[in-house]
DNA sequence: AGCACGCCGACT
DNA sequence: GTCGGCGTGCTC
């Protein structure tokens, strides 16, 4: 009896469940990659197992048709049918999320080396000057990849002189001029060397504790990550280096570029197919130890891992939106354990849950010495428009500040000053946001977008009147200040490109969103303006006081970098909120004390597990009995509680509701709700309906 | 999810 | 007679 492979086709489809059994072909393993014959196409599938047996009789079996030649280290399988099962999806979507980029292939050159066989000099072939040069070149430098000088070294190919062969050839330079600018790593600080004994303590354990790396902003974290990945090769381990965008993040990839050279490769959405292809392929063959990206870098082919850093690991960026609805910090903790590996998680302002999960290891200083900036919290119950006055004050003193106010467009919604009539999205229950400069009104939920109305569509009224400021309507306004206005938010195209003129100027205000808060560096700055920051506190979310916290604090470390020192104001209309006075005074311990005993209380996560369930339909009447149909479902689940489902509410065109679980068992309100979907989805008569689970939702 | 198979209405 | 509607069921 043969054996047999167990196989998971690459379908998206939610009702197959598989594996299904193919003929094993000799020297496929776990983690080979197939195309295999299913149903009436073929497809790509993944072995996830090999069996002596099938129980299915020998003339069912099908023989794959081909095997690829990337395959999955076999951790990365078992990975992915953990992913299925801890976020409901399926092992088909797990396995194409750790699968090899499909589609690539490796691009060849041709490459020329000398063969060593002696020139002939009778007259009539004499080598050209050009000639000579070429293959003196050759036999002193070894194989080189061939260029404009291709037809000549075929000439001397056919002479028997030069060797020319196809060889694959990287489309990615992670840095250009690599080990010219290996910088000499700097000393470290006191604290620093504190925090790396710790991590080298770990790193020299078979099971390391994971650890959280509480460091200030400007206090060095990203060295010791640096000297913390060295140790890591140094024991002949692999590096995973998470970051929250690489967009806006470019520089940690060049420090480690710098650092550690061709070892180090990165993976994100903006490389090319076959740039992708390479990369994953010198991570596959071991030629690169140390991979650099977002959170799909989670999922990067490195054997005998050794250490993962999670850098900002409070960023929202690290929950992915799509099926499964994984959370990469999980999934790192989930491979770390896997292998052995070290996790550092690391922040200035870490989510409680870390706080609550993780050792905690601090840089409580900046590395210049320097004190945080003072923050100053301006209470605008008394004020009339967007800037106090001692803001707008302290923007004229100030050469160069960033302001953030973390709302797009010029103003929120417009509505008739005849009628009330508030225009909205046809797609959504939304209002609609004014973007003056495109003379347009957009849907920040689903991009669509309308001419401004020159009257009302209800009565007719021309009196159109426009509420509250976003970045747009800000950027415009504090022009008066008279410094050059940078603005930077979603709606900008190059934003690489505005920072750096923002870096090179000598005064000016940069103004958006949230984007402005995030990792640069710019000594200059000396002041720093939350406008509205009760913004975030607004929305009726369990995080709604972290995420303010944050926002706050990491702004405030954009202040005050250089010499010349900095300082912070805060506008807000809730001046006594936790959150804002934790931020204003540097308190992030007092801030996650309170809040986790808030959490405890409330029993929200940590101390609970939320799990989301969302149906939606074109119909409101379908998506309401499936949600009821869930409901029942659902029944009762031990110790947890069972919230909703939620008024209609509708997005993009579809009516959605959700129901939310409040689990003290984790794991066994995952299988309650992955059975309650499938039963209910189940059922014919409700085709148009989606449904979508989201455990740990954001 | 695809894709074929199958069993009913309006056309050459 | 047959082209094609989409309900139903299977994929090793």
């Amino acid at each position: 009896m043969p054996p047999v492979a167990k196989v998971e086709p690459i379908t998206t489809a939610r009702a197959l469940r598989g594996p299904f059994d193919y003929l094993c072909p000799e020297g496929v393993g776990v983690g080979s990659v197939l195309i295999v014959p299913f149903g009436h196409r073929d497809v790509v599938g993944v072995v996830v197992s090999i069996a002596d047996r099938s129980e299915l009789p020998d003339d069912r079996l099908a023989s794959p048709r081909r095997v690829l030649d990337h395959d999955l280290p076999p951790e990365l399988v078992e990975l992915a049918g953990w992913i299925a099962a801890e976020y409901c999806s399926t092992p088909a979507r797990a396995l194409a999320l750790v699968s090899p980029p499909p589609g690539a292939r490796a691009k060849l050159a041709w490459w020329a080396s000398a063969t060593g066989a002696p020139a002939d000099d009778a007259p009539r072939r004499a080598l050209s000057a050009r000639q000579r040069t070429l293959l003196d070149g050759l036999r002193d430098g070894g194989r080189r990849q061939a260029g404009a000088d291709l037809p000549a070294l075929r000439r001397l190919a056919d002479r028997g002189l030069v060797e020319l062969r196809r060889r694959p050839v990287r489309r990615y330079v992670t840095h250009d001029a690599v080990g010219a600018r290996r910088a000499q790593p700097p000393p470290l600080t006191g604290d620093q060397t504190q925090a790396l004994t710790a991590i080298e303590a770990q790193l020299a354990r078979d099971k390391p504790h994971a650890l959280l790396l509480h460091g200030v902003t400007g206090s060095g974290k990203t060295e010791v990550y640096l000297r913390a990945a060295a140790t890591a090769l140094d024991r002949s381990r692999g590096v995973i280096i998470l970051v929250p965008e690489i967009g806006l993040t470019p520089q940690i990839v060049s420090r480690f570029a710098d650092r550690f050279g061709d070892t180090v490769a990165v993976l994100h959405s903006r490389l090319s197919a076959g740039e992708r292809h390479d990369e994953w392929t010198r991570l596959r063959s071991g030629q690169a130890r140390v991979c650099v990206g977002p959170r799909s870098a989670i999922f990067a082919p490195i054997e005998r891992l050794g250490l993962i850093v999670l850098d900002e690991e409070h960023d929202a960026s690290y929950k992915h939106e799509g099926d499964p609805r994984y959370d990469a910090r999980q999934v790192a903790q989930r491979r770390a354990d896997q292998a052995g590996a070290l996790l550092l998680a690391g922040s200035a302002t870490p989510r409680p849950e870390s706080v609550h999960a993780l050792r905690r290891v601090r840089l409580p200083a900046r590395v210049d010495g320097q004190a945080l900036p003072p923050v100053r919290i301006v209470d605008m119950r008394e004020t009339a428009g967007a800037l106090h006055p001692d803001t707008s004050h302290a923007l004229v003193d100030a050469a160069k500040s960033i302001v953030l106010l973390n709302r797009r467009g010029w103003s929120n919604f417009v509505d008739c000053r005849s009628c009330g009539h508030v225009w909205m999205c046809s797609q959504c229950d939304v209002a609609l946001v004014l973007h003056r400069s495109q003379d347009r009104l957009a849907c920040h939920h689903c991009g669509h977008r309308e001419r401004m109305p020159a009257r009302c569509a209800q009565c007719g009224s021309m009196s159109v009147s426009r509420h509250g400021a976003g970045t747009e309507r800000l950027a415009h306004d504090l022009q008066q200040i008279g410094h050059e206005v940078f603005r930077l938010d979603a709606d900008v195209a190059d934003a690489g490109a505005l920072l750096r003129r923002f870096e090179a100027a000598r005064r000016g205000i940069l103004v958006g969103t949230q984007m402005v808060a995030k990792g640069h560096d710019f000594p200059d700055v000396t002041l720093a303006v939350v406008v509205d920051a009760d913004g975030t506190l607004r929305f009726p979310d369990f995080r709604a006081e972290e995420r303010t916290f944050a926002l706050v604090t990491q702004l405030a470390g954009r202040a005050g970098r250089g010499p010349a020192g900095g300082r912070v104001l805060v506008q807000t209309l809730s001046p006594g909120a936790p959150s804002i006075v934790a931020a204003a005074g540097h308190d992030a311990d007092g801030f996650l004390r309170a809040e986790l005993a808030r959490r405890e209380a409330l029993r929200y996560p940590p101390f609970s597990s939320l799990i989301r369930i969302v149906c939606s339909a074109p119909e409101a009447a379908a998506v309401r009995a499936a949600a009821q149909a869930l409901r029942a479902a659902l029944g009762e689940i031990d110790g947890a509680q069972i919230l909703g489902p939620a008024p209609l509410f509708r997005l993009r065109g579809r009516e959605r509701t959700q129901l939310v679980i409040k689990a003290g068992d984790r794991a066994a309100a995952v299988r309650a709700a992955g059975a309650a979907v499938d039963e209910v989805a189940a059922d014919r008569t409700r085709r148009d309906v989606a449904y979508s689970v989201d455990v740990d939702p954001q």
